[in-house]
DNA sequence: GTCTATCCTCAGATAATTCTCAGGTGTCCT
DNA sequence: AGGACACCTGAGAATTATCTGAGGATAGAC
């Protein structure tokens, strides 16, 4: 389902950490893209090369070449490529802010895998590189609209305000709309990846999201008792 | 019937202990998977490399190298194989972020066999790694409709509201449609491996399950008195 | 600095489910 | 017909999953 719909998207992943690495390739792999990763900056520069990918999702702190210094010879390369630079949460951040011209983006480790892959989907639309360019940036289901560029999600035409973690996890259960997900699915991939903590928080947010949504008829979000949720529109 | 369906798919079962390891083995066998076993994770690697699964079953609290580290290693040698996790109940809980990521799924010892064969499905549908792709989410007999991206059952068009036992119960039948399969059989698959209890329990919950569905006209839950239940249009 | 929104934990309440048990019904055999 | 057996089903006790409110911690806004 959700897999080919952006294929052809070649994206380029690079952290010296392995286990980030990972992680962000399965993840967007699994969505669909075409991916190759690089361990540091000169390994980078030569993937890129031959790789020629759409987008890169760059590291900016690592040993040797950072992250700015890849993108820098990449670009001077004359390649056009959207680059989503990940930080760590410190001081760097003011200096990555400067350098987001362009259809560039940013975002501060640690991410929750949902961000990432929306953010990237944003950039490929922003650099005219997405190949599916039907892509669009508004969600919808039975009366909810969700939109993320705007981030404002609206029922029956009222406008709904929720946290940012409310509109991730609305905007999972959007994306996976009629099918079951379990509390820890979404907990990966709502969740930053460092989360330690019980999947109970998921129930508290879903009791947040059904006093903000479902205050409305019909009640959109559905729970699967022992499996997880499910947001559906109920029959008659 | 469900023999030879899902052939050529390869699948490594890696546990510590024997007991279980023969027990999935047996049980992915005898559903037609092609089953090699590992019990331990360097002898699983090595298994790997040869065997080329199309996805595993690693039980994660292992001696020496964790499931974890296993399926690292394998990932890290190119071969795309999806993998189910087996978790303890009890403090590994936390450790549960992340293991849902690009199609792969857990479970909680003690499963149930039937659960087990259904996630797995799953999870070769997700990671597209079917060599037969028609396998589909839904299962269908006479006016029964089962799905499981949804867990919805349908008789006649109308919704069935079912408990977790109750629904694997009914697929268990619609899995062996027309076939008899004995009340121990019932509680060897669809029960967790380790109830210790009456094969009663099963009476029990084929009485639930008419109540559901076979209010309907004709009833398809028949008694073969003496060896078991089955599913079947009656004829006439 | 204070204020406010958000995040997260926890624990009691509620509700659904699982399981046991026992009396009832039907079937088969002698 | 009577007994033995298998099965059915209702009642209720035990267990477990989920919901939700309250409150502490934290971070960003002002």
């Amino acid at each position: 389902m959700s897999k080919g719909e952006s294929s052809n998207q070649r994206i380029l992943v690079v952290d010296d950490e392995s286990s980030i690495r990972d992680l962000i390739a399965t993840s967007l792999r699994f969505v669909g893209f075409d991916v190759q990763t690089a361990s540091n900056g000169s390994q980078a520069l030569l993937v890129a090369e031959e790789f020629k990918p759409h987008a890169m999702v760059l590291d900016v702190m690592m040993p040797g070449m950072d992250g700015f210094e890849v993108c820098k010879q990449i670009r001077n390369e004359g390649q056009n490529v959207g680059v989503l630079f990940l930080t760590a949460k410190d001081g760097m951040e003011d200096k990555v802010v400067g350098l987001t011209i362009g259809g560039d983006d940013y975002m501060t480790k640690p991410f929750s895998l949902e961000e990432l892959v929306a953010r990237l989907r944003s950039l490929l639309r922003r650099t005219g590189a997405t190949t599916t360019p039907n892509d669009e940036e508004k969600i919808h289901f039975a009366d909810l609209d969700l939109n993320e560029a705007t981030h404002e999600v609206h029922r029956a035409g009222n406008l709904i305000d929720l946290s940012p973690t409310e509109f991730l996890l609305l905007r999972y259960l959007m994306i996976n709309a009629d099918r079951v997900v379990s509390k820890s699915q979404i907990l990966d991939h709502v969740w930053q990846y460092d989360f330690r903590g019980d999947a109970g928080i998921v129930e508290t947010y879903i009791s947040y999201l059904r006093k903000k949504i479902d205050i409305y008829e019909p009640a959109l979000i559905h729970t699967v008792r022992g499996v997880g949720y499910r947001l559906r529109i109920p029959p008659k």
